[in-house]
RNA sequence: GGGGUUAUAGCUCAGUUGGUUAGAGUGCCUCGUUGACAUCGAGGAGGUCACAGAUUCGAGUUCUGUUAACCCCA
């Protein structure tokens, strides 16, 4: 055993990182595939590989590494897979960023040049986020540790992109895409974060061509009328019926453009009719392909106004050039210039943005790559609906199906270099595109050698995708796979079911055999105190590593895994941390506590049954409780709940109660009563820090070193086997508890000191309880100050000037002559009294009522009977109490 | 427009299949350095469980509606 002295506080900072060594270079973390037990895998949600771990993922990590430790300990051969995303968007972004600020940009660079510099970026920020999980406590398989870039997840990739291809599944078509003007890429529907803003509602009056009249649409984005070639009514529209098919002149342009109907039209909305841009917006550019209208691009990829404007007139070759939103007002001022706008309302609208950088997407046409959703989404909502993939809570099943049945087909490519890049080659010479597992120098058709890669990469979620089995070795039939695949449960935010999970889930299916997990315990954000999202704009996020490293990182997982409920937010506070904190103290000090007395123990003492006291029995019985309790909650993911119980008895029974009941003993005279306390209070304790393990994996291992145990480590320590429930020793201890309470209450009444000691009379009416207080009085010396205690027999008289109290089974008496005010007292009785009236009032009514006795089952009744009649001996105590004071 | 979440003590939240006088942390009040811990101990005040119905012997818990806040999708 090491040293057994501990310093008087809980400081983290002097044993968190060398037991995290201690584990890892014990190889405890490891897991082998020719291992016993039943296999519990996790793949860890790689972070982005960009910037640092923060608070999410510090919730994240802290969930998964308490079901992996905690399978872990009941023997399950335990993998956690660890690795990091390339995150394409965002980290080409910061590279960018960063070249910005030295005066270059990528292109100047060169594709292979920028490619080196990103890949230098990421073993540096890769690194601190693996320094970080470490610092969590996180119990990763860092032998095995991914990234999604690296040459096994490419090879994954690769076989998908092509076995798709093959099947038909991926295609390249030219279609409208969400584009960031800003990142300057094709966005998938799910990258793009619509927000309610405030805009205009402009009514333009497009005239016709051959009479005077005209057809009055309201748009908001006036600036694409530019690119307008046509206007839609709604087919049953009265007001436009007899005018369908005829032609209106586009003001400005002068183009000639037909008005057609549509049933996606709705008549309500502003004039009835809308200008159509089939270039700018996807419903347009829809409705153009069902009435073959022209295609006219406007706006070109950086966000500015075409060029070839220019060419149409010189009216319109003034806003070339423009950005999209100053060409906006220049429109709005030059079409009321010349009448055609009629009005301009306010109007709330939604306005797509990137959600990686927040510009306005631009809906653009532009030649992309796809992957057909249909029948991959149809086996991902059976999986669930057939129960072979459960979400935890259950309420994101709903959230789940709904968006895979209204999926549309996902736009894969993206326009940057940073990331795997797309295996088709063109062919100069026959137009031939090869795609291909291999690189290949020459055509397929042709065999011409004059082709070119695509210049584009994949969408970071195609690999993200292939995460659960791409780890494992796939596309070779590995024995990782074999062992660990399905991997047992993911652990995730709500916020990424669509990106992420649902697409996990199909990708499983179609190439891994089976699903990826058998469940997704889902949980909530975390916010500030206030309860906005933590943002780098708003600078409101909070790092854990400093949390960690001012707290420990025990305190941090125990203080964001308690207090909240799966699915839901945590609002973040640092006195809630403070809180966690105090109780990582108290289990320190308890334990100092204890290591000091163990000096004198000896570790071959074992207690028979008959040296266990009252105290011993109870505590033993009330940690089997606990031990049902937390085993119950982890099996269903009620980590919270089984934290709090933990907290719950360590903090108020086995410190508040169990310790303190003990003190007698250690510092009496009894060797053996002595031993027997000491070997409780360190069973018990070494047996709690077991239970405790999975949330405080560094105290927990720091204390059980310096306790009696057996093994290396209590990570690879046993959980903690089943053992008795002593009802009756419950029973006992309770009414001894009860009337050490009730004692300290009545003291505190009259402002007696706590530490002044008193007499105190005991009227035992329950039989069964006067052997167990009357050999149990020096807990009541010792935690109520009472002394002497006297035991009152049947025919004694009750003491007239004192202080009265009633438990089930004991009436209490403080007789404090000179201190006690006979009034004062009958009028706190009263209270009592009346309170205690009160209290049954409504079990009195439910005993009453004849068909609860009828219906209610047998146990409920009972249990109000007894309730009942131990209110009603409280009564009459305290009644009789009140009427012997009242004749004084 | 469709869907979801939340509403419980001053504040932040638990309360798992309906069944004790609805709990914790924090804040507040009173007392306390008795051989682990003032990052502590003892005691106390504080709630019409958003509102209205329904089901039931019995509802914080189930159902319906209303209100408010937030979120997702279109």
């Amino acid at each position: 055993m090491e040293e057994k002295n501990i310093s008087k506080v809980y400081e983290p900072q002097n044993f968190e990182k060398k037991n995290y060594e201690f584990w890892e270079k014990s190889k405890f973390f490891h897991a082998d595939v020719k291992a016993d037990g039943e296999p519990y895998s996790i793949v860890i949600p790689p972070p982005n590989v960009t910037g640092q771990l923060h608070m999410g993922h510090a919730l994240d990590e802290t969930l998964q590494d308490i079901l992996i430790r905690y399978h872990r300990m009941r023997g399950f051969n335990t993998l956690w897979m660890p690795g990091c995303d390339h995150a394409g968007i965002a980290t080409q972004a910061r590279v960018e960023e960063s070249l910005r600020n030295e005066g270059t940009n990528r292109y100047e660079l060169g594709r292979e040049k920028f490619l080196e510099r990103v890949w230098q970026w990421k073993e540096k920020y890769g690194s601190r986020i693996m320094y970080q999980l470490r610092s969590l406590g996180s119990s990763c398989d860092w032998d095995r540790e991914r990234f999604t870039m690296d040459e096994g997840c490419s090879k994954a990739v690769r076989e998908v992109f092509v076995s798709l291809y093959e099947e038909g599944l991926i295609y390249r078509g030219t279609r409208i895409t969400n584009w960031c003007p800003k990142c300057n890429t094709a966005l998938s529907d799910i990258e793009v974060e619509h927000e309610t803003e405030q805009g205009h509602l402009w009514h333009l009056r497009y005239p016709f061509e051959d009479c005077n009249g005209y057809v009055e649409v309201a748009t908001t984005r006036p600036e694409t009328m530019l690119g307008d070639t046509g206007v839609a009514v709604h087919p049953d529209d009265e007001r436009y019926k007899n005018l369908v098919g005829k032609t209106l002149i586009l003001p400005l342009v002068g183009r000639k453009i037909k008005l057609f109907a549509d049933e996606y039209v709705d008549k309500e909305f502003g004039t009835g009719a809308v200008k159509v841009t089939p270039s700018h917006d996807p419903n347009d550019f829809e409705m153009g392909q069902r009435h073959n209208l022209e295609q006219i691009k406007v706006i070109e990829n950086d966000g500015t106004m075409s060029k070839s404007l220019a060419e149409i007139n010189e009216q319109v070759g003034k806003y070339a050039g423009l950005d999209r939103y100053e060409c906006r007002k220049k429109i709005v001022e030059d079409l009321e210039a010349i009448g055609v706008l009629v009005s301009t309302e306010n109007h709330e609208h939604a306005v797509g943005h990137c959600s990686r950088c927040g510009t306005v997407v631009e809906p653009l046409i532009s030649e992309q790559w796809f992957v057909k959703m249909d029948s991959l989404a149809k086996p991902a909502i059976n999986a669930v609906r057939e129960g072979k993939i459960k979400f935890v809570p259950d309420r994101f099943t709903k959230i789940y199906e709904n968006w895979l049945e209204n999926i549309r087909d996902w736009c894969i490519s993206r326009q940057l270099w940073w990331g795997h890049r797309i295996p088709a080659w063109y062919c100069d010479d026959c137009g031939h595109t090869t795609v291909s597992r291999e690189d290949v120098k020459e055509c397929e058709h042709c065999h011409s050698k004059n082709i070119y890669q695509d210049e584009d990469v994949l969408d970071t979620w195609f690999s993200s995708a292939l995460w659960p089995f791409e780890t494992m070795g796939w596309p070779e039939n590995t024995e990782e796979l074999k062992k660990f695949y399905p991997t047992s449960v993911l652990v995730t935010g709500y916020d990424i079911i669509f990106f992420w999970v649902a697409r996990m889930v199909m990708m499983g299916l179609k190439f891994g055999g089976d699903v990826p997990f058998r469940y997704v315990f889902i949980h909530g954000l975390i916010r500030d105190r206030y309860g906005r999202k933590m943002s780098k704009s708003l600078g409101n996020g909070i790092d854990p590593v400093e949390i960690i490293d001012k707290f420990g990182a025990d305190t941090l997982r125990f203080m964001l895994i308690t207090g909240n409920t799966p699915g839901n937010d945590m609002r973040f506070y640092e006195e809630r941390v403070e809180s966690a904190r105090n109780f990582a103290n108290k289990i320190w000090n308890a334990s100092r506590y204890l290591l000091m007395n163990l000096e004198n123990f000896d570790e071959n003492f074992k207690p028979t049954a008959e040296d266990y006291t009252l105290a011993d029995k109870w505590i033993l019985s009330r940690l089997e409780k606990t031990r049902k309790g937390v085993t119950e909650n982890l099996d269903k993911f009620e980590l919270g709940e089984a934290g709090r119980m933990i907290y719950e008895f360590l903090w108020s029974e086995y410190c508040d109660w169990y310790i303190e009941l003990t003190k007698a003993r250690l510092y009496g005279d009894d060797v053996k009563s002595k031993q027997t306390a000491l070997y409780v209070l360190s069973t018990v304790l070494e047996k709690t820090l077991r239970l405790l393990h999975p949330f405080m994996p560094f105290l927990t291992e720091e204390i059980w070193q310096k306790l009696p145990h057996e093994g290396k480590s209590i990570m690879v320590a046993s959980w903690v086997e089943k053992m008795e429930v002593d009802e009756a020793a419950e029973k006992s201890m309770t009414a001894i508890m009860e009337t050490i309470k009730t004692i300290r209450n009545l003291r505190a009444e009259i402002g007696v000191q706590s530490r002044k000691q008193s007499e105190v009379i005991l009227n035992v009416t329950d039989k069964s309880l006067v052997e167990v207080i009357k050999s149990n009085e020096i807990y009541l010396n010792r935690l109520a100050a009472a002394e002497p205690i006297k035991f009152l027999s049947v025919d004694d008289a009750k003491p007239e000037h004192a202080l009265s109290g009633v438990i089930e089974g004991v009436e209490i008496f403080l007789p404090l002559a000179g201190l006690i005010d006979v009034d004062k007292e009958v009028a706190r009785l009263q209270k009592e009294l009346d309170k205690l009236k009160n209290g049954i009032a409504a079990t009195q009514n439910k005993l009453k009522n004849e068909k609860f006795i009828s219906k209610a089952p047998e146990n409920v009744v009972q249990a109000e009977r007894d309730k009942l009649a131990t209110a009603q001996e409280k009564i009459q105590s305290v009644e009789s109490r009140i009427k012997q004071l009242a004749q004084i």
